[in-house]
DNA sequence: TCGAATACGATAATCAATTCTCGAATTCAG
DNA sequence: CTGAATTCGAGAATTGATTATCGTATTCGA
C-alpha cells in the first residue's frame, strides 16, 4: 500500500486549502513555505498516488500544466486570467450543452474554459 | 512579406479540406502522402506565418498539443472523442456563459470541449 | 533575367514537464 | 522494537513539442 508520510499531508493540505486548482510546481511552492520544503519528484509521486486513490483529480487547462484538485468539490469550471495566468473555479454550470453535439454522439462529460480578466487585474 | 510556396499551398489546402483542426504532425503526415513529403519545421514556420496573418488560429485541447484550424469556420467548439481520439468541430454555442463567473471578472471568451464516444466508436 | 529576400529540409538545440536513479530516511505491521 | 516496504531528495535522464542553424533552393519585384 502506501505510506502517510509528512510530505504528503502537506501536498494534501495545500490543495484542499486552495481556492483553485494548482500545478505541481505551485504545490511545491507552497510547501516550501512552511516545511523544509519538498522535492519536484516528490510532488508527482504524491500526486499520482492520491489520483489512484481518486481524492485528487487532474484538471486539464488550455495554456497550462496540468492542475491538480480535490475531488469532492462537485461539477464546476474553470475561468483562466489572461494577465496574471491564475486559474480560478467557477461554480455552477449551463444547461443544454449536450445538444451542441450530434445526435448519434455520446457525449460523457464537458469542460468550459472562460478567459478574460480577473477582477484585480480587471482594475487598469 | 512572405512568400507563397508549394508547400504552404498544400500546407493551407490541407487545413481548409479537414474537418477537424488538425495538430503540426497531423498536417504534415498529410502533407507526405500526396508530394514529396514536408519537413516538419516547415510546418510550424508556416503555421507561424498563417497566423501572423489571421488565415488560421490555434485551438488548445486539454490532453493534446496545439491544433490549427481555418479562421472563416466562425464562433463553434470541439467534441473530443475518448475512444478514437479524434477531434470535431460542434456548430453552434450556448447562451448564458459567460454569466458562469463573478460579476467583477471580464469574460472575453470562452471554450467548450465536450467528451464522449463519436457516432463511429459509439457503435459497440 | 537578376539578385535580394525569403523559405526549404535535415538535424541539432532548446525548453518545460515529468520520470528515473540511488543511497539515505521514514513508515508501520507484527 | 525490528525489518521489509515505501518514500524522500537532488539531480540526471527522458520525453515531446517547438525553434534555431545553415547551406541550398525558390520566389518575385524591378
Amino acid at each position: 500500500m502506501s505510506y502517510s508520510t509528512r510530505q504528503r499531508q502537506v501536498i494534501l493540505g495545500i490543495l484542499r486549502q486552495a481556492s483553485q486548482p494548482l500545478t505541481a510546481q505551485e504545490i511545491r511552492e507552497r510547501a516550501s513555505r512552511d516545511s523544509a520544503g519538498i522535492g519536484l519528484a516528490t510532488v508527482y509521486r504524491a500526486l499520482k498516488a492520491f489520483m489512484a486513490r481518486g481524492e485528487i483529480a487532474q484538471v486539464e487547462i488550455p495554456g497550462s500544466p496540468p492542475c491538480y484538485e480535490p475531488t469532492d468539490r462537485g461539477h464546476h469550471h474553470h475561468f483562466i486570467c489572461q494577465h496574471c495566468r491564475r486559474v480560478f473555479d467557477l461554480p455552477g454550470c449551463v444547461r443544454d450543452l449536450d445538444g451542441l453535439a450530434p445526435q448519434d454522439f455520446q457525449v460523457e462529460r464537458h469542460e468550459i474554459v472562460l478567459y478574460g480578466l480577473c477582477s484585480v487585474c480587471a482594475e487598469r
